[in-house]
DNA sequence: ATGGTTGCTTAGCAA
């Protein structure tokens, strides 16, 4: 099974590259975000014509998810769901082969001490809630989205930089922990022990990728029986070169199968 | 401290 995360900051203008990604991967699973259109402008029928399902939770202007499937799903969950006022479409969640697959949208947090920060901090409270009340850790599930969280030093260019930032900040690394602590872990690192340099999002300014200033901010988690079968993982730094990049680049993680 | 770039929407916000 080939899972991949990837925020395509607006589903519209990457369209072409969209389509292009699921004929040069072919995953099974693909969650996406930052989709920046109401579900009526996504476009359902290109996608069903590359073979795909689509499962989507659209918003106007900003956020909006998806995941995108070869097969059929079941029991689609969408938003949050916890009786907080909250027009953010940041969650969507399937069943499909047995599988649990869960795409998120994790706030920004904006600047430090701001509205947003604060916003943040609590969503990912709410994320641990959610996975409480509709997954169990024993069962297979992948959580996969843009967390806007560098989980570890390594995962930064310039950790001294970003240490009270908030895609950096010891708060938002121990409100992810908060997160994984419910029975997830990362498939990624364990596959690129010590491996530096290796990042999911370039700032557009300031020649950010040419200079691989970057962070390792999307991810792709998963509970202990699949998390054990991960064998292979990867970024596609080339989805992030040529004309009309999104700034971030996908995830690729393959699961053996049982 | 500020600015640099992109997308959505059309002046300003969000990232």
């Amino acid at each position: 099974m080939r899972v991949i995360t990837w925020n395509v900051n607006s589903v519209r203008v990457r369209q072409e590259r969209l389509l292009a990604l699921l004929a040069r991967h072919a995953p099974d699973v693909l969650c996406l975000q930052e989709l920046k259109v109401e579900s009526g402008g996504y476009p359902h029928e290109a996608v069903q014509a590359a073979g795909y399902h689509s499962t989507v939770l659209g918003q106007k202007t900003y956020n909006g998810v998806a995941v995108l499937t070869r097969a059929a799903v079941t029991e689609p969950l969408v938003g949050l769901d916890d009786g907080v006022d909250d027009p953010q479409a940041r969650l969507i969640s399937v069943r499909v082969g047995g599988v649990r697959a869960v795409s998120v949208y994790v706030p920004n947090g904006g600047a430090m001490g701001s509205d947003k920060w604060q916003y943040k901090l609590a969503w990912l409270a709410r994320l641990r809630r959610w996975l409480e009340r509709h997954a169990r850790p024993a069962e297979p599930l992948v959580l996969c989205g843009d967390f806007n969280v560098a989980p570890d030093a390594l995962d930064v260019h310039d950790p001294d930089a970003w240490i009270n930032e908030p895609l950096y900040h010891p708060e938002a690394r121990a409100a992810l922990k908060g997160v994984l602590d419910w029975g997830l872990s990362d498939t990624f690192r364990p596959l690129h022990p010590d491996e530096p340099g290796l990042f999911s999002w370039w700032d557009y300014r300031m020649l950010a990728f040419p200079k691989n200033r970057g962070l390792r901010i999307d991810h792709i988690f998963a509970t202990a029986p699949l998390a054990a079968r991960a064998e292979r993982a990867f970024i596609d730094r080339d989805e992030r070169k040529g004309e009309s990049p999104s700034d971030h680049a996908p995830v690729v993680v393959d699961f053996r199968e049982t």
